[in-house]
DNA sequence: ATCGGTCAAGAACAATCGTTCCTAAACTGG
DNA sequence: CCAGTTTAGGAACGATTGTTCTTGACCGAT
């Protein structure tokens, strides 16, 4: 027993991260079957196989980019080391953009994310509270609020930036 | 001259407001036209007739949006009256989520909605920048990042709380 | 009453959506 | 080498996407 079959010509977490990353620059509507069997390299029958549906891979992947997004996050807040270079890179690069997307677009119209994205608020929130963070010169408390929502313009001025640098 | 042919059997002013509503509650791809067709009550012909595509009764909406949810907030925040009422309304009530959808789903895909936003979130900045606002007992100043990164948080929540009741 | 114009109603378009089916390929245990 | 099992490849599914075409209803001016 235990035979085990062809193996596969992907690796299952690498492909999930990939997903994350289409899934964080196009909203979930706007990302196409056809676009990630292009963007992976798996195919249809692989992916379904793998991930049971589109919305099963979108799980997946806003599972992955909480664990290896914001879970270390919220390790450097309760450890302190380099929290600031990570918040810094939260509202600058974008590491946390897939759960702003799925907080904004895909919470309302998915229980189950709607169910992991407060979870994920809520322990992002302890870790903000636990240590208050360095801003500005001064010392003061950051809630998901105002990290998410500092965010969120930010990544405005970043796509009006390459359409007109001359507009007031 | 002047002819003008068989009369409009809606109100486009209507329609656009109406779009809006449907915009906002789902993404911008997870809106189709026959859902328009059907909720708005204008058919198809009409709608591109009038709006020219989806895209343009999207922007059309968006418009009247800025118009009449965020330009009314502005003056009240430029007046003191009831200012803190319509910010409460913006986070409780979503006043402002059509805005909060374009700026994070939609700017990014399209550079038009992209200026449009990044236009409204600095006209939104001045007026919290010109009357700090009585918050949780202390006059302290609110950013546009606060208020729609607090909306955010308060949309996820409402969303959650309709899934699971006894979830810690 | 007839013409020029706009609007309404619905069928129809090609394209794409998410998903499934079928067959060949690649591996392990006998 | 053959049976058994899993993946890969690609065509194909019905349904839906945004958009356009066709036909007839309605209105103001001649």
């Amino acid at each position: 027993m235990l035979i085990v079959g062809r193996p596969r010509g992907f690796d299952e977490e690498m492909v999930t991260a990939e997903a994350a990353a289409l899934f964080t620059t196009r909203a979930y509507d706007g990302v196409g079957v056809d676009d990630l069997v292009r963007h992976l390299g798996v195919h249809r029958n692989s992916l379904y196989k793998t991930f049971g549906s589109k919305r099963g891979l979108y799980l997946a992947a806003l599972h992955w980019h909480i664990s290896h997004a914001l879970q270390p996050l919220i390790d450097r807040l309760h450890s302190g080391r380099d929290a600031e270079q990570f918040l810094d890179n939260v509202i600058q690069k974008g590491d946390l953009d897939l759960l702003l997307l799925a907080a904004v677009e895909r919470a309302p119209a998915d229980a189950e994310v709607a169910a992991v994205v407060a979870r994920a608020l809520q322990l992002l929130e302890q870790a903000l509270d636990d240590v208050p963070i360095l801003r500005s010169g001064r010392t003061t408390g950051i809630t998901p609020s105002e990290l998410l929502g500092e965010r969120l313009r930010v990544r405005v001025m970043s796509a009006h930036a390459g359409t007109a640098a001359s507009a007031g």
